[in-house]
DNA sequence: ATGCGTGCAAAGCCTTTGCAGTCTC
DNA sequence: GAGACTGCAAAGGCTTTGCACGCAT
C-alpha cells in the first residue's frame, strides 16, 4: 500500500493537533502516546486496560492522565465512550472513533463478548424521532443484549444452568 | 372506573407474589412496599431517589434493601434498569416495567431530561440482527443524545455557551 | 516566566458485602 | 425453629480531585 493515503493514526494525530491548537491546550507527549495506543487496538477497552497497556508499552502514565486524556479524545471525536450496562455498572468502555462507520453493539449476557453491527434503519429512526420530538439528536447508543452462539460460551452457559437447576 | 380491570399495581403485586413463590423467596413487607412506591411513580429514578421516597412515605428501609429489592424486581420484569451514560457514569436509573410498551429514550445532554419514544423499526432491526449474527436477542437499550427544545433549557444552554466563549 | 498538565494519593460516588438481629415459612 | 431478609456500617471498584512539580508555550 502506498503512503498516498495517510494512515488512520496519522489522520487522528493531525486531528488531535488541530483540536488542541484550537482549544489552546498543550500538545503533551502523553496525549499523543495514548492516542497511538488507542489507535493500535481494535477492541472495546476500559480505562484500566489502557493504563496497563501504556505501562507495557513502557510509556508509563498515571491513571489520572489516562482519564484526563480519554476525556479530551472523546471530546474531539477521536474516541467513543460506551456505557454498556451488562457486566459492570460503573465501567466505561472505549473504542477509536475514526475510520469506522456508525455502528451499534450486540453483547452476550453470558460471555460479555461485544459484537458490532450496522443497520441503516437506525439512521432513519434517528431522523424521524428528532423531527417528531423537536430534538437535535447528536449521537446514539444502541445495544442488544442476548446470547451468542459461540461454542465455548454455550457450553459454559449450559453447565451453569444445570448447576442452578440442581439447587 | 370500575374495578373489573385490575390496576397496574394490583397486577404487579400478583406477579411479584407468584415470582417469589416460584423462586422460594420470602414475601417480606419491604418488597411489597417498594413495589408500591415504584408503581406510584412515572419517572426514571435512581436507587437514592427510591430510598428517599421510602423514608418520606414513612416506610423506612435501608439502602441495602433498596438495592436488593430492585434486583429482584428487575429479575421478574416488574422493573427496568437503565444505564444512561449521560450525566453520571455510575448511576443506574429505573422505571416500572409493566403497562408500557417497549420503548427507547431520548436524553437532553444539557438538562438531562428523559423522553420516551417508540418506533416499530427498532423491532425489525432486532430481528434482522439476531438472524444475521446468530444471536438470541433478549433485550435492547436505545438512547439518543441531543439537545431538547425546552425553553428554559435552551436559554440556560445559550447563557452557558456565551460564558464559555468569553474564556 | 506563566500556568497548564502530570503524577500521586486521597477522597468521592454508587453499589456490594459481612455480620448480627428479625421475621417469614 | 431454621434460615432468608433486613439494617447498619464498612469495604469495594471506578473515577475525580488537590496539591506540588515539571514542561509546553
Amino acid at each position: 500500500m502506498l503512503d498516498s493515503t495517510p494512515s488512520l493514526l496519522t489522520t487522528a494525530r493531525n486531528k488531535l493537533e488541530e483540536y488542541l491548537l484550537k482549544k489552546g491546550l498543550r500538545r503533551s507527549s502523553e496525549r499523543f502516546a495514548i492516542l497511538e495506543e488507542v489507535y493500535s487496538r481494535d477492541d472495546h477497552f476500559d480505562a484500566e486496560d489502557l493504563y496497563q497497556a501504556m505501562h507495557q508499552r513502557s510509556f508509563a502514565v498515571s491513571r489520572a492522565t489516562v482519564y484526563n486524556t480519554l476525556e479530551v479524545l472523546v471530546d474531539c471525536g477521536l474516541v467513543r465512550k460506551n456505557q454498556f450496562g451488562d457486566e459492570d455498572n460503573t465501567k466505561s468502555r472505549f473504542e477509536k472513533g475514526l475510520g469506522r462507520q456508525q455502528h451499534a453493539h450486540l453483547i452476550c449476557v453470558n460471555c460479555h463478548r461485544v459484537i458490532e453491527f450496522c443497520d441503516p434503519r437506525l439512521q432513519l429512526i434517528k431522523t424521524t424521532v428528532g423531527h417528531t420530538m423537536q430534538f437535535q439528536v447528536e449521537s446514539h447508543s444502541l445495544v442488544f443484549y442476548g446470547e451468542c452462539n459461540d461454542e465455548m460460551c454455550v457450553a459454559r452457559t449450559k453447565a451453569a444452568a444445570a448447576n442452578a437447576n440442581s439447587n
